[in-house]
DNA sequence: CCCCTGACGGGGC
DNA sequence: TGCCCCGCCAGGG
């Protein structure tokens, strides 16, 4: 990856990585780019990407596996909509098998 | 220029 | 196990 890309960009970089019907954590993405304390970045980044309709943001949630995001995007449940229609359950705010369906950047990349 | 807030997370107690 | 506090740093008032 090239250093000289900004925070902004990197956070992208992995987002754009998340295989389809996975998800991953605001944290482990700024872990693997070497800012594991500036989690709340990469929810910034998030957030700056909504024009970016490339950027996955919806993969995107807290490590409990909670939507935390949701009211940042359109409507009230697109969020979750979005993430069933992949096939990723939904309850509550709450990724059922989270576990399971977590993606770890920092496992799957180099 | 200072203060507060936020799609977070870890560490202390 | 759970609550609280603190670091992180970009923007807005």
């Amino acid at each position: 990856m090239n250093p000289n890309d900004n925070f902004f960009e990197k956070s992208y970089t992995i987002a754009r990585q998340i295989p389809y019907g996975r998800v991953t954590s605001y944290g482990a993405i700024a872990k693997y780019l070497g800012a594991a304390r500036s989690a709340r970045m990469v929810g910034w980044a998030m957030n700056a990407s909504h024009n970016d309709d490339t950027v996955p943001a919806h993969r995107v949630v807290n490590k409990q596996g909670l939507l935390t995001g949701k009211h940042h995007f359109d409507g009230t449940n697109l969020m979750q909509q979005l993430l069933e229609s992949e096939g990723v359950k939904v309850i509550n705010n709450q990724i059922q098998d989270f576990e399971t369906i977590f993606w770890n950047p920092s496992d799957e990349l180099e």
